[in-house]
RNA sequence: GGGGGCGUGGCGGAAUGGUAGACGCGGCGGACUCAAAAUCCGCUAACCUUGCGGUUGUGUGGGUUCGAGUCCCACCGCCCCCA
């Protein structure tokens, strides 16, 4: 071997590894311990793309740093395997889930194994083996021995045509999005989780996590916590005598500008107080109403608010006063009490909604001058008019005497109002975890006792429904009917959804082997939550809120130590690639297609459809092509391979480039081209120690020169201070101006040492080959981080900026040690500033130590 | 609609309120070579200028400051997520 060969370096170093189980997390209590997490992967068909190393590498970094800095880390690997695209991709290819799903895990094994990550994998797991799932079903009995799991009548997307169910995602305008088939709304039975009943510490306890704001912020409007009273109202009118409904309000201090009420379509109250003429109206409007789904329906009321009038009216408690009821669909049956009051004069979508049906608009907080409450809602708070005795009342004090009084009067209470709704736990699908659940011929509810555990998948052709409409579990008979104390009874047919298997997985990893508990005791009490969490962001809200439910729940079982189960989180942007696609519309992967600088043409956009100049060409073609940023996928046809990647340039290049790219957090776009340069590093680095006629080291000399030493001082601050904040790409821009400035002749045995370690995280398979061929035996893995000396940093001289009124007119280099006015008096005689003071006086001298000088002048 | 995020050279990006464009890609020029690849060296924001140098520049418009990519206000554009 001469050259920088990563081929021959890579696979040797990787078996050296796992032969030397060098990356074995341990359970040493004489350590500290430190549990690094990304957010497992989909095994999909398609295998990995470049994106997702990019948290692979990240965490990787921070693993082998820790190690280095004398943890115990946990850094495990696994599949999150049940899902709906293998159990599509087996109605597709006519092949069980479950092969399609193991072929794809071998795929991603072997595409991870050969990037050279420090998992653990003797603690993979995967969501869809039985001895996993097996504990998935155990955590639901714990939930559902908590009261924490109710079967209900919900509304679901039911699709006639294909007779089946179908998630939110998959219901665009009515219809389902792969056939257009109409779908409609209907209530079903289905498993509901009661994770409303932590909803209040599920926002309490975000205080003191590390996670991004933007989260934090996600995670508390998604759980929507506001604080209001709840205020009745009875209904007056024919129809209706002697009944009353409820409404939820923020703003009880508006209780007199009410105007009208409204009713949920859904709202049980509808059929019993509508006038018999106004009855054909509103059943039409409840109907048409039933079959959308709430964002369709408040996307919609955006636009144009609909209604009805019931023809009965409500009694307003404060006042007495006679207000109409509508049904409208912007009020939701699943938020609050599935009704409203109306405060048109002082809320947007009341305003628009009295506006468009003529209704009354009444001024109860006082606008600020010149502000037209007929023209536009005022939301403000301010005092109070119009509102009897309350008039000229602030918002806060009248708030609180108000709910006080509807309170005395049974009228009303106090009330805090979540956002978040009751998690619907099933889906009639195939490709998930059964329920551990039997029905008995009477309609009791059994769930199967512990020692039973896994209720196993079984096995079927088929994973369509049934005729008559079932789940396909109803189509495995043997396994259906089963008995209690021979007492038969029915397996539920419904599986949990794909959120269940990622809602406790970092527990597992602490114990994976583990046959008689989903985790020993005292291994979670070693490792106890994760410290470093990296994942997408688009799981700011749903896995991050159930994951951080199912761990409050065990925490409440006394199974966990922890009351949260992700200490530090962070999201990495994604990584994005160049689409090319010609004027009819086909595409062209990023590595068939060319830039020919000088040959720009203007083609029609097949994405815009307008004209678009372009001087990228089909490689051998005179085709144009369109370039466009975009997701890396099969539909834009522009995914690459990090085997490729690696066969040209070899892993070490590739972790490089995916942290060189730019600030972790940042969305960017792949370039394979990028690659180029940090190979070039990489082979400097190698060429730096390694002779390539000799294939012997190179001499190191005895000392290195003044700038090395600085510039691997450099390198190691730097590093330290990335491993912390997570930034990655200006360490390895310091480690790239070190062999710049080392110019071909290697640093003395100490510096060269130190930059070794310094590379390791990030080029593992090169550090490790130099740090043998520098005589170590034992891999560097383990080695402790190497220390600098901050003085290296410091230079003897400092260079000056010249400014003159803020402009830099010239610099000046100055010994460091200089005194303020030595410096001003060598920066006025400065020739370079003689021009500009001609003819002024300086009014004021502006000397930053070290750094600048501005001369004002007046 | 709501929520989150991003705007700096041809491109990816760097910059505790203090010399904008580090580092890398691409491009241009040179060395080495019979030649090419690889490697090494130099230049590379735009405009004016032979040069010295000057002017303008961090999405747009204002503001604070001796000094703003960075802080404040308003706007524009793009991207992501939503039981």
């Amino acid at each position: 071997m001469s050259r920088y060969q990563p081929a021959q370096i890579e696979p040797r170093w990787q078996q050296h590894w796992e032969d030397q189980k060098t990356f074995r997390a341990v359970e040493d209590p004489s350590k500290p311990k430190f549990y690094t997490l990304c957010m497992f992967p989909y095994p999909s068909g398609s295998g990995l793309h470049v994106g997702h190393p990019e948290s692979y590498t990240a965490i990787d970094i921070v693993a082998r740093y820790k190690r280095m800095c004398g943890f115990s880390v946990l850094n495990p690997m696994g599949f999150d395997s049940f899902g709906l695209a293998a159990e599509r991709a087996a109605v597709r290819e006519g092949r069980h889930p479950a092969e399609i799903t193991r072929e794809n895990i071998a795929n991603f094994r072997h595409q991870l194994r050969r990037l050279g990550f420090a998992f653990d994998w003797g603690r993979e797991v995967s969501t869809h083996e039985p001895d996993y799932y097996k504990w998935t079903q155990w955590i639901f009995l714990k939930l559902h021995e908590q009261g924490l799991a109710y079967l209900a009548e919900v509304p679901v997307n039911w699709c006639p045509a294909q007779g089946t169910v179908l998630a939110n995602e998959e219901v665009v305008d009515g219809r389902y999005v792969e056939t257009g088939d109409p779908v409609e709304r209907r209530m079903m039975k289905q498993w509901m989780l009661r994770i409303t009943a932590y909803a209040e510490r599920l926002i309490d306890d975000l205080e003191g996590l590390d996670w991004p704001d933007g989260v934090l912020e996600m995670q508390r409007q998604w759980i929507g916590r506001s604080e209001g009273a709840e205020v009745h109202f009875s209904v007056e009118g024919a129809a209706g005598e002697g009944q009353r409904f409820t409404v939820y309000t923020t703003r009880p201090d508006t209780l007199f500008g009410v105007t009208y009420a409204v009713l949920a379509p859904e709202h049980a109250l509808v059929g019993q107080i509508t006038t018999p003429e106004r009855r054909a109206e509103v059943e039409a409007y409840v109907s048409a109403a039933r079959n959308r789904s709430d964002m369709d329906r408040q996307v919609a009321a955006e636009k144009e608010k609909t209604g009805v009038w019931t023809g009965a009216f409500a009694i307003n408690p404060v006042n007495g006063a006679r207000v109409p009821i509508w049904v409208a669909d912007y009020v939701l049956a699943t938020y609050g009490t599935g009704a409203i009051m109306a405060v048109p004069a002082h809320d947007e979508r009341d305003h628009a909604f009295a506006k468009r049906f003529g209704l009354p608009i009444i001024e109860v907080i006082q606008a600020p001058a010149g502000f037209d409450v007929q023209a536009a809602a005022f939301t403000g708070e301010g005092p109070a008019v119009n509102s009897g005795a309350y008039s000229g009342m602030a918002s806060a004090a009248f708030k609180k005497l108000i709910t006080a009084w509807l309170e005395e009067r049974g009228l009303g209470a106090k009330k805090v109002n979540y956002k978040l709704r009751d998690w619907l736990f099933s889906r009639q699908r195939y490709w998930g975890e059964p329920f551990p659940v039997v029905h008995g011929a009477d309609g009791r509810i059994h769930t199967v006792p512990e020692s039973q555990l896994p209720v196993e998948l079984p096995h079927i052709d088929e994973y369509r429904p049934t005729a008559d409409g079932r789940p396909p579990l109803a189509r495995a008979s043997d396994w259906l009917q089963t008995d209690i104390a021979g007492e038969p009874v029915e397996r539920e047919t419904n599986t949990m959804p794909q959120w269940a298997g990622s809602c406790w997985y970092y527990l597992r990893y602490m114990d994976p082997q583990n046959t008689e508990q989903a985790f020993a005791p005292d291994k979670v009490a070693y490792w106890r939550n994760v410290d470093l969490y990296i994942g997408g962001v688009e799981h700011a809200v749903l896995h991050l809120l159930y994951a951080r439910f199912w761990h409050k729940v065990l925490y409440d079982c006394g199974l966990v130590p922890t009351k949260e189960p992700f200490q530090r989180l962070f999201n990495q942007g994604m990584i994005l690639a160049y689409a090319f696609r010609e004027a009819g519309g086909k595409y062209h992967h990023p590595d068939t297609v060319e830039q020919r600088p000088g040959q720009a043409v203007t083609i029609t956009s097949a994405w815009s459809l307008g004209p678009v100049e372009t001087d990228w060409y089909v490689k051998g073609t005179e085709t144009p092509v369109e370039q466009k940023l975009g997701k890396m996928g099969k539909s834009l046809n522009n995914s690459v391979d990090p085997l490729d990647v690696v066969a040209m340039y070899g892993a070490d290049t590739l972790r490089i480039y995916e942290m060189f790219m730019g600030p972790l957090e940042q969305v960017k776009p792949w370039q394979t081209s990028g690659c180029e340069g940090v190979f070039r590093f990489l082979s400097r680095v190698w060429r730096l120690f390694v002779d390539e006629d000799s294939d012997q080291l190179r001499p190191l000399p005895e000392a290195s020169p003044k700038p090395v030493k600085k510039a691997v001082a450099a390198v190691l601050k730097e590093c330290a201070e990335g491993f912390e904040a997570l930034k990655f790409n200006t360490p390895i821009s310091k480690m790239m101006e070190l062999v710049n400035t080392c110019a071909g002749t290697p640093p003395a045995r100490p510096d060269a040492e130190a930059f070794i370690l310094a590379l390791s995280p990030y080029a593992p398979h090169l550090a490790e080959e130099l740090w043998q061929r520098l005589g170590h035996a034992e891999s560097l893995a383990a080695h402790p981080w190497p220390t600098y000396n901050p003085a290296d940093l410091i230079d003897d001289t400092v260079t000056y900026a010249i400014q003159v009124q803020g402009k830099l007119r010239g610099s000046v280099e100055l010994p460091r040690d200089l005194g303020k006015d030595e410096v001003l008096a060598a920066v006025r005689a400065h020739p370079s500033v003689q021009k500009y003071l001609e003819g002024v006086s300086i009014k004021k001298e502006v000397f930053v130590p070290g750094k600048l000088v501005n001369l004002v002048t007046g």
